[in-house]
RNA sequence: GGGCGAGUGGCGGAAUUGGUAUACGCGCAUGGCUUAGGACCAUGUUCCGAAAGGAUUGAGGGUUCGAGUCCCUCCUCGCCCACCA
C-alpha cells in the first residue's frame, strides 16, 4: 500500500483526540517532567517553518518522557497582550480582542497540522481577566512589599509608539520595536525593584543548567561592578561632588573631574563659571544628541570647563578642575567621575585633547597603563600592591564601598491600551491607594479610540465612566491609574498558571505547584535577556512571600538556533521569502517535515531552510513505510547490535537535544534494513518507538499494522542491552608510526599477539616488522593497533 | 574596545571526548527502469593522481606511539555587550 500521509495524519490525530491521549496528570506514583516553549506572540502574520522548530524538540522530549514513564506536562498558549498585537489592530481597523482572536485561531489551525501533543485543556492567554486576575495580583503583592513606587525621573519615551519603555526595550538608544531613537520624557511612572533581586539573580545562575552564554548574556546585563563613592569638596563652598569609581586605588593620580551634563549640579555650577554662556551651549548641544550620535563620534571626545570653579582632590589636597563632558553618562554610577588619565583610556584620550595634566601612580612602563601593579606617588600608599589597597585609600579620604548595577529598575507604566490596567486608585485625600485583592480582577474597559493618544496619558483617561470610582479607603472620589502593564508582565509568570489553569481562587495551589515545579525543561531562542530577567525576578519574589517552592522557575534551558530562508536572510513578508508550514505539510506531510527539522544540523545552530534537503527525510519517513513489507516473525539476528546500538544512541540524545545525531543513527538501522530485507516483527516495534516522537503519525499507522497493542505513544520506551551491542568480529586499524597502514578483522577481546600475528598478513605490516623488532607497540582493543619501528 | 563561541568536502554537518577524519543527508556523476521524469532503484563521490601512492580538519609551531580534539602564536567569521568609570 502506498503511502498517504494526509490520511495517515488525519487518522492518527483523530485517534488521539478521542482518547485525549496527551491530558497531563499530577500521578503521585510516577516522576514528572514539565516540558514548556516559550509561548508565542499570536501575530496576524501567522507562522513560518521557523516556528515550529522548538516546539518540535519538546514535542519530541515530551513524548520520550512519556513513553519512559513521567507523567508530562507539555502545554501551549498565548501571550497577547502588546503593542504587536494593538499595532495590527490599529493597521487592520479592528478591536485587539478580535484581532487575537483571529490570530491566536490562525496559529493553532496551523500548529495542528504538524501534530503536537499539547494538553489544549490547558490553553491559557495572558489577555484573558481570569488569568490577568493575578497578574495584577502580584503587582499588588509588590506594592504591598514595597517593590513597586511611583517615580517621575525622566524615562525613555518612544516618540512613534507613543510610550514610555524601560531600558531592556531599547536597541541602543532606540525603540527595539520600530527603530525610533528615543526621547528623554518626565512622567510619572510605576517602577519595579527589580535591583534589589540583582546579587540573588546572578549568583543562583551558577545553580541553573542553561547555556553559558544565556548565563553570560544575564551577567552582563545585570552588569555589577563593585566600587567607590568618594566625595571631591568644591572649593569655596559647602559641598562635594560624589563621583563613582572602580579604581579608588588610583585616587592620587586624579587630576580633573567630569561631570555628565546632566548632572543635577551642572546648572548651578554653570551659572558660577565665568565662562556659562560657553557651557550652556554645550550642555544644550549635548541634550539635543541622542546617546546613540554620542557614541557616533567615536572616541573623539569633547567637554568644556567649568572656568574660575574647582574642587579638591581629597587625597593629594591638590585643585582640580572641573569638566563637563558627554562621554560622562548621567545614568549610571553617580553621573560623575574622577579623571585618572594616567590610568583609564577614556580619560587619557580626553587629557591629551584638553592638555590636561597626567600622573602616574602605578608602576609601568606605559604613559596609559590600566592594569594591576605597584602604587607610586601615592602618599602613605606608595609602594603597596594597588587591588589590597583599595579599600584603606577608600576609607583614608572618607569614602565608601559600594556596588553598582547596569541593571535599572523597570519601568513599568505603558501609555497604551492594550494591557493589563494597574491595579490602583489615586484618591485626593489617601493618595495611592491599591484595588483590594477581593475586587480584582480590574478589567479593561471598552474604548471608542485605542490608538495611542501620545499625551503620557493611555487611551483609557478618556473613558470618564471608568477612570471615576470612589476611594477604598475613604469613600470619597477616586480615579482609577489609567496606565496599563508592559508586554513582559504576563509572561512573567504564565509557566504557574498552566500548573493550574482552572483555579480562580489562587495564583496556582501548592499541591500542583509542588508537584510540577520547576519547569524541567525550558526552550525558546531570543528573549534570552529580558524575558528571562523578568520572568527570575518575580519568581523570586513569588518565592519569598511563600507562593512558589523553588528559588528558580527554570531548570533547564535549550536555547535553539533560527531557521534562515534559502537565500540566507531573515524570514520576513518584506523580502518575500517566507515559508509556510503548511504547504511544506501539505507537500511531504508532517512527519517529514518534523524529521526535517531535526535533521538539519545542531539544535542550537541557525541554519537556512533547504526545500532540495527536505526531500532526504520525506524519502526516509517514506523507506519506513515500505519496512512493513520486510517484517518477519523472528528476529533477524544480524541486525540485533545495530538495534542495540541504536535505542543507546537515540535515547541519550533526545536526552542531550542532539536530534540531528539521532535522526541520522535511525538512518544508518534503516539502511541496514534494507540491506538485510529483513527485520523481526519484536526489532520493527523497538525501530518504531524509538522514531515515535520525531514521526508520531507515520509509526502509529504502523504500530497499529504490525498488530501491536495500544497507541505507540503510550508504549513502554525500549532499553538497550550493552552486551548485545557487542559484535563478534571488529575492524581494527593497524598503524606503522601513526600512519594508518592497513586494517584486520579480529574479535574484540583479542590480545596483543592475535593482533600482531593478524596483522602481519597485511605485507606493509610484514615488511616493517621483519626489518628489525619493534621499539614499541600499542594496542588499543577494538580500536587500535600502532607499530612504532 | 570587552565577553562568549566557532572555523572539517560543492552544501548542512558527524567523529565513541586523545585512537580508522569526512558518518548521515543534500547535491553531483554514471548506469538501470521508463513515452518522459525534477519519481524510483543501483553504484560512485574529501583533494591530487591513469594507478601505485601521497596530501588533508583556517595558518604556523608544540606535547604525544597517535591530535579535528590538548597547549602556544596568528588569521577569519558569528553572537552578545559596548565611552558602564
Amino acid at each position: 500500500m502506498a503511502y498517504d500521509h494526509r490520511k495517515i495524519e488525519e487518522d492518527a490525530q483523530k485517534k488521539w483526540e478521542a482518547t485525549k491521549l496527551y491530558r497531563a496528570q499530577e500521578d503521585k506514583k510516577k516522576p514528572k517532567k514539565y516540558v514548556l516553549d516559550m509561548f508565542p506572540y499570536p501575530s496576524g502574520e501567522g507562522l513560518h517553518v521557523g516556528h515550529p522548530k522548538g516546539y518540535i524538540a519538546t514535542d519530541i522530549y515530551s513524548r520520550f518522557s512519556r513513553m519512559r514513564g513521567y507523567s508530562v506536562l507539555h502545554p501551549m498558549g498565548w501571550d497577547a497582550f502588546g503593542l504587536p498585537a494593538e499595532n495590527f489592530a490599529i493597521k487592520h481597523k479592528v478591536h485587539p480582542r478580535e484581532a487575537v482572536k483571529r490570530n491566536i485561531a490562525n496559529f493553532k489551525a496551523q500548529l495542528a497540522h504538524i501534530g503536537f501533543d499539547y494538553d489544549w485543556s490547558r490553553e491559557i492567554q495572558t489577555t484573558d481577566p481570569r488569568y490577568y486576575h493575578w497578574t495584577q495580583w502580584i503587582f499588588l503583592k509588590m506594592l504591598e512589599h514595597g517593590l513597586a513606587f511611583q517615580s517621575d525621573e525622566p524615562i525613555n519615551w518612544c516618540p512613534s509608539c507613543k510610550t514610555g519603555l524601560a531600558n531592556e526595550d531599547l536597541d541602543g538608544t532606540a525603540c527595539e520595536r520600530c527603530g525610533t531613537p528615543v526621547e528623554k520624557k518626565k512622567l510619572p511612572q510605576w517602577v519595579l525593584k527589580i535591583t534589589d533581586y540583582a546579587d540573588r539573580m546572578l549568583a543562583d545562575l551558577d545553580t541553573l543548567d542553561w547555556p553559558e552564554h544565556i548565563k553570560e548574556a544575564q551577567r552582563n546585563w545585570i552588569g555589577r561592578s563593585e566600587g567607590a563613592e568618594l566625595g571631591f569638596p568644591l572649593v569655596g563652598r559647602d559641598e562635594k561632588i560624589m563621583v563613582f569609581t572602580t579604581r579608588p586605588d588610583t585616587l592620587y593620580g586624579a587630576t580633573y573631574l567630569v561631570l555628565a551634563p546632566e548632572h543635577p549640579l551642572v546648572s548651578t555650577l554653570t551659572a558660577e563659571a565665568r565662562n556659562a554662556k560657553e557651557v550652556r551651549t554645550y550642555v544644550a548641544a549635548a541634550a539635543k544628541k541622542t546617546e546613540v550620535e554620542r557614541g557616533a563620534e567615536g572616541k573623539e571626545k569633547t567637554g568644556v570647563r567649568l572656568e574660575s570653579i574647582m574642587a579638591v582632590n581629597p587625597a593629594t589636597k591638590e585643585e582640580v578642575p572641573i569638566f563637563v563632558a558627554d562621554y560622562v553618562l548621567s545614568s549610571y554610577g553617580t553621573g560623575a567621575i574622577m579623571a585618572v588619565p594616567a590610568h583609564d583610556e577614556r580619560d587619557f584620550d580626553f587629557a591629551q585633547k584638553f592638555n590636561l595634566p597626567m600622573r602616574q601612580v602605578i608602576q609601568s612602563g606605559e604613559d596609559c597603563y590600566t592594569g594591576s601593579g605597584r602604587l607610586i606617588h601615592s602618599g602613605a600608599f606608595t609602594g603597596q600592591d594597588n587591588e589590597t589597597a583599595k579599600l584603606a585609600i577608600t576609607e583614608s579620604v572618607g569614602g565608601r564601598k559600594v556596588v553598582r548595577y547596569k541593571l535599572h529598575d523597570w519601568v513599568f507604566s505603558r501609555q497604551r491600551y492594550w494591557g493589563e490596567p494597574i491595579p490602583v486608585i489615586h484618591c485626593a485625600q489617601c493618595g495611592v491607594v491599591p484595588v483590594p485583592y477581593e475586587d480584582l480582577p480590574v478589567t479593561l474597559p471598552e474604548v471608542d479610540h485605542y490608538e495611542p493618544t501620545g499625551t503620557g496619558e493611555s487611551p483609557l483617561a478618556a473613558i470618564d465612566s471608568w477612570v471615576h470610582t470612589t476611594c477604598p479607603k475613604c469613600g470619597g472620589a477616586g480615579k482609577r491609574e489609567t496606565n496599563t502593564m508592559p508586554q513582559w508582565a504576563g509572561s512573567s509568570w504564565y509557566y504557574l498558571r498552566f500548573m493550574d489553569p482552572e483555579n480562580d481562587h489562587e495564583l496556582v495551589s501548592s499541591a500542583a505547584e509542588k508537584y510540577w515545579a520547576p519547569v524541567d525543561v525550558y526552550v525558546g531562542g531570543d528573549h534570552a535577556v529580558r524575558h528571562l530577567i523578568y520572568a527570575r525576578f518575580w519568581h523570586k519574589f513569588l518565592y519569598d512571600i511563600g507562593v512558589v517552592s523553588t528559588s528558580e522557575p527554570f531548570a533547564r534551558l535549550e536555547f535553539l538556533g533560527f531557521i534562515l530562508a534559502e537565500d540566507g536572510r531573515k524570514m520576513s513578508k518584506r523580502f518575500g521569502n517566507v515559508i509556510n508550514p503548511d504547504e511544506v505539510v501539505a507537500a511531504y506531510g508532517a512527519d517529514a517535515f518534523r524529521t526535517y527539522e531535526m535533521f538539519m544540523g545542531p539544535f542550537e545552530n541557525t541554519v537556512a531552510w533547504s526545500t532540495d534537503s527536505i526531500a532526504g527525510t520525506a524519502r526516509f519517513i517514506e523507506r519506513v513505510w515500505n519496512m512493513q513489507e520486510k517484517v518477519i516473525d523472528e528476529a533477524h539476528a544480524a541486525l540485533e547490535p545495530l538495534l542495540h546500538k541504536t535505542i543507546k544512541k537515540v535515547s541519550s540524545d533526545i536526552e542531550a537535544f542532539k536530534f540531528n545525531t539521532a535522526v541520522s543513527q535511525m538512518m544508518i538501522f534503516l539502511n541496514a534494513v534494507e540491506k538485510e530485507s529483513a527485520i523481526g516483527k519484536r526489532q520493527m516495534k523497538i525501530f518504531l518507538q524509538l522514531l515515535a516522537p520525531f514521526a508520531p503519525h507515520v509509526t502509529e499507522a504502523l504500530w497499529e499494522r504490525i498488530e501491536a497493542e495500544g497507541s505507540i505513544h503510550l508504549s513502554k520506551w525500549p532499553t538497550y542491552d550493552e552486551s548485545l551491542i557487542a559484535t563478534q568480529t571488529v575492524t581494527l586499524a593497524v598503524q606503522i608510526n601513526g600512519k594508518r597502514r592497513g586494517e584486520v578483522r579480529l574479535a574484540p577481546d583479542a590480545s596483543k599477539d592475535d593482533a600482531l600475528a593478524a596483522a602481519r598478513a597485511i605485507p606493509a605490516i610484514n615488511n616493517a616488522l621483519s626489518a628489525g623488532a619493534p621499539t614499541r607497540v600499542i594496542y588499543v582493543p577494538g580500536r587500535i593497533l600502532n607499530i612504532v619501528v
